[in-house]
DNA sequence: TTGTATGCGTTATCAT
DNA sequence: ATGATAACGCATACAA
């Protein structure tokens, strides 16, 4: 920090204990490689010059950095201003449990591209790297590829599909759409509308869109492409959808979005035609941002564990770094039941269109 | 990354090139001190053996780290799980900044502790200190006195005091506190209450507290210590400061809370007593979060400007690490209007009490 | 312009 | 248990 000055070295706890410098080295890493007093003289002497082992020294010496990396990959078409509240959220776990685990965490909000893996890997920045937002997917894939062949330490927050390069770690989003539709049948709901990207590239929404699927399926409801529309997560996509729905004449009475984002959009394109929620359309979102116990109706919604995800990403990237192999992990998702769905209805509701 | 095979170093390069290590070194490094077809051919042989510097390595030598750590301060008090959305938003845009600028970003949350600063500081991770929540403001202090009289470089975020130690960077309380309480009695509002703790311990709440009576002041209206609680910025506490003043019988037409956190706490705390918003209080928040435009009714607020702060903070500890002598500075606010106030009223409000 | 040699502050190996 | 010494990979002062 202070540039002026020379820094204290272990040289300067040597001299100040009355030991060699090797052994100021051993005293102060763990080992029982040292006699009681000999630590006792040396701890003395860092505390008295408020000495701390320099990081660059030891990184270079030991190869390693005890650091992780974070790679916050924007999408191209999000706003430069926000951020998806539901990466902060994971950030903040991540954050948590990679210092809990003695680890620090380089940050960094990129578009991915192959130079940034060699900028934090190859430099020696960082012993691994967690991605967070992937972009398009059969994209990243393509791009990872050689990574992980490489031999790379590194681990995505995705979907988790078969045959897929590296390891990801992901909810369980078939699980939890299911979970959500069901929820919905169960409450009455007949005629449900889904929102959100279902194609190759967003692996994740299209797990979603299986799970919502398979509801259906399994309670007899007909699967209407008509009823579907695509949105990435966004408010202003989540909007458009609903319109695009509304103006195809499209008649439903319940909305399974595959985002809080998305749901939140919905529910303000409903109210501007006029549409009552939950009365007239059902609406239930997926992740539970925190804006999502805050907007009128507070929002039923599938929450994603972050704290749990958090945890499990540092846990195995680290196990990774050691040279562990570890595998993908799908963590279960929970239904937050508020108030967006409406209480169990006697007969189907009434289809705001004939 | 990979730690199975040896890295390549500049002395593969020299190899490669034909050159000299020191050579490579130089030629790397953009100064006009190599003939551009020795730079060619180191180039070339970089490239071709997908060479990059070392940072540790780099840092060691050069004793500097092209790196500023965050200090995510969490309050004693808050939840395990949730950070303060607001300085989420602040540490996107310090990230976006610090990656604009060339410098890595280490992020942490931590409790404050003079360890820490010995940990990030003398222990040379980074060049720098960005502390963001300080937690209690006297505490704060006196801790960093120190920091500051060694010289060290670090930039807070928070309330920008005469005499205070360090270097701070912050909104202009007062006065987003002050054109927040005129809107609400342009708008007709009379009694108007305040949440938030006005206490030395909480300097920024308590400008704004300043700004709140600077207006009453202007406008003629009285100050009523009665119409005032103390809150500090989470849902929980604006919720039970509504319900302590509604307890004691206070008499309000309208509500300036220090945060939107608390903002959203007394709506609920408000509508759970059957008080509506805006009709009979009106609410105006202080920083604009995410969750303030989905509430019912979105959320007249206060905003500040994290993108200015964010780039800004980072400027200045970037110069401040460059041996300039920075000073403090506050970033002007702006109020932004939505619903939560309503229109202007032609006559003063029926108050709900009596 | 380029090469040689040295040191940044550690940790680890080899003696003692 | 401890001391001497080498090496991690780079950037620079000095020489050529």
């Amino acid at each position: 920090m202070k540039l002026k000055t020379r820094r204290t070295t272990s040289f300067d706890i040597a001299a100040l204990a009355g030991v060699s410098q090797a052994t100021v080295s051993r005293a102060l890493r763990d080992g029982t490689l040292v006699s009681p007093e000999t630590r006792h003289k040396v701890n003395e002497a860092a505390r008295q010059l408020n000495y701390k082992v320099d990081v660059n020294a030891r990184n270079l010496r030991l190869q390693q950095t005890r650091t992780l990396a974070v790679l916050l990959n924007e999408d191209p078409g999000t706003s430069e201003a926000q951020i998806n509240p539901f990466f902060l959220s994971m950030l903040g776990s991540i954050t948590r449990a990679a210092a809990q685990r003695g680890y620090d965490l380089l940050v960094s909000f990129q578009q991915f591209s192959s130079d940034w893996v060699a900028d934090y890997g190859n430099t020696k920045r960082a012993d691994g790297i967690i991605f967070l937002g992937y972009g398009d997917y059969v994209d990243y894939v393509s791009k990872i590829k050689a990574l992980d062949e490489a031999g790379a330490n590194f681990i995505t927050w995705g979907p988790v599909l078969s045959g897929q390069p590296g390891h990801f770690i992901g909810s369980d989003n078939a699980q939890g759409a299911h979970a959500a539709t069901a929820h919905l049948i169960h409450l009455g709901r007949q005629r449900i509308a889904f929102l959100g990207d279902a194609s190759e590239h967003s692996p994740e929404f299209s797990a979603r869109y299986q799970g919502y699927c398979t509801a259906l399926g399994n309670a007899g409801l007909p699967i209407a492409k008509t009823l579907q529309r695509d949105a990435h997560s966004s408010e202003a996509e989540g909007r458009a959808a609903v319109f695009s729905l509304l103006d195809a004449g499209a008649r439903f009475d319940a909305i399974v979005a595959a985002s809080d984002l998305i749901a939140l959009g919905a529910i303000k394109g409903l109210r501007e035609r006029g549409i009552r929620v939950p009365d007239a359309v059902a609406v239930v979102g997926f992740d539970d941002i925190e804006a999502a116990g805050f907007i009128d109706p507070p929002l039923t919604t599938v929450k994603q564990d972050t704290m749990r995800a958090g945890a499990l990403i540092v846990d195995r990237l680290i196990a990774q770094i050691g040279g562990a192999d570890v595998g993908s992990t799908l963590i279960p998702t929970s239904l937050i039941v508020r108030e967006s769905c409406g209480a169990r209805l006697p007969v189907p509701v009434k289809l705001h269109l004939a």
